[in-house]
DNA sequence: TCCTTTATATGATTTAAATCATAGTGCGCC
DNA sequence: GGCGCACTATGATTTAAATCATATAAAGGA
């Protein structure tokens, strides 16, 4: 991948979006290529952060590890979107570990390169700060969730969060969509059984199509019978 | 309050430390100054943004309640410290509500002129990368302690975080520290009179003293008896 | 001062969800 | 093609924590 490769990825992530092509010229050359393949680790949790990274191909997934061993998926990241961000900023370890989820091509820049370049541009600091500002609204939303709902409500919403981003569509495995509600493997299966007979979504193995939007809203949003 | 009592306030918030005289004036200029008594509310979840806030003296606390309308504590925040920001950032309704603990100032600072202070003021913008940084990172262990961690450790973590905060002198009832940890009163009661039994805090009514902190780190991270 | 309110305490009961157990099913792989 | 593995499915049992129910004690207000 030339660097004018690089500049084209850059250019397409929305925190670059909107700089000249001189700038995006100077990232090309800041960014380093690295490729991973499915399953394999970006780096640990507890890593010290070396880079942040903008998926230029596939799928990352961030996640942490339970006391119990116990996974507990984060978020996903599709092309154009960072991770890692945070470690970078704060000169702190990685918060989670990432891990690729299929054949992952990542375009990574250095924390201290990357620091300079922010103070001579300001509208980019902007874009990371709407970047982590909806992040962490995303975070407390799921925080009041996970103590005051209940398991069925959070798998609604769960489901409902990731269809609003990925479309109707999930390319996920009720394992999965268990780990990011915080519930088990049994009980999603359970829950989600349920939602198929009500017509809700449909599913074919490691796949979940939603269906009724609006049910599944309700659903998260009161106690199924009041 | 002169503009210069303002610009005292806005020196000593972590934001704003390190900026010359003329820009905390400017800053002092935008501000707005407001009192609130204890229990009343500053802004309520939803409302549409128009300030964000840095705490001149007293204390403020971030709360959202579930649709069972059980209250959820995100944060508190004292002297120098700023909340709402992500709202005004992002435009969108302020994701929490936030309620003065008890005799309160702020300084309010409009969006719209903040945004274009901060496109001039690139270290400022730097500031408020690290400070949701933070708060991501802080947010993000929480969620997954909430999803994998029984309620023992999480109330052990929570009293941990707040004594790293705030030193090991809680203001806390225990209704409060159940609605941090996302238990109920009568559970983080039981909990917390075993910690009493075991050395660990010693507590007055509506306040908690932590005692030995290397033991609740015990409790927080493991299970108590493997 | 008494009376109300708020905080702490503890027992009994219920319930949501985890855990344990087992089995069928579609898929890739040797 | 058959073997093994990951995914889905469901039943039975256990358990953590919520809920319900009282009780005592300290603070605060009239």
């Amino acid at each position: 991948m030339r660097n004018t490769g690089k500049a084209e990825v850059v250019k397409q992530s929305f925190i670059f979006s909107g700089l000249g092509d001189d700038e995006l010229a100077e990232l090309a050359n800041l960014a380093i290529e690295r490729s991973f393949t499915s399953g394999e680790f970006i780096f640990w949790e507890g890593d010290s952060p070396d880079c942040f990274y903008i998926v230029a191909e596939g799928q990352v997934k961030a996640l942490k590890h339970s006391s119990s061993g116990k996974e507990f998926i984060i978020a996903f990241f599709g092309p154009g979107e960072i991770f890692g961000e945070v470690a970078v900023f704060e000169n702190k370890p990685y918060p989670a570990s990432s891990q690729a989820l299929n054949e992952t091509r990542v375009l990574g820049i250095k924390g201290k390169d990357f620091l300079s370049f922010l103070s001579s541009h300001p509208q980019v600091a902007l874009r990371i700060i709407n970047i982590l500002g909806g992040r962490l609204r995303e975070a407390q939303s799921r925080l009041r969730d996970f103590a005051g709902e209940r398991v069925e409500q959070r798998l609604a919403r769960t489901l409902l969060m990731l269809s609003l981003k990925l479309g109707p569509t999930l390319p996920f495995t009720r394992q999965e969509i268990a780990d990011m509600a915080g519930t088990t493997t049994e009980t999603a299966i359970r829950f989600m059984s349920r939602l198929r007979d009500g017509g809700i979504i449909r599913s074919v193995r490691g796949k979940t199509i939603i269906l009724d939007e609006t049910k599944l809203k309700l659903l998260s949003e009161g106690p199924p019978q009041v």
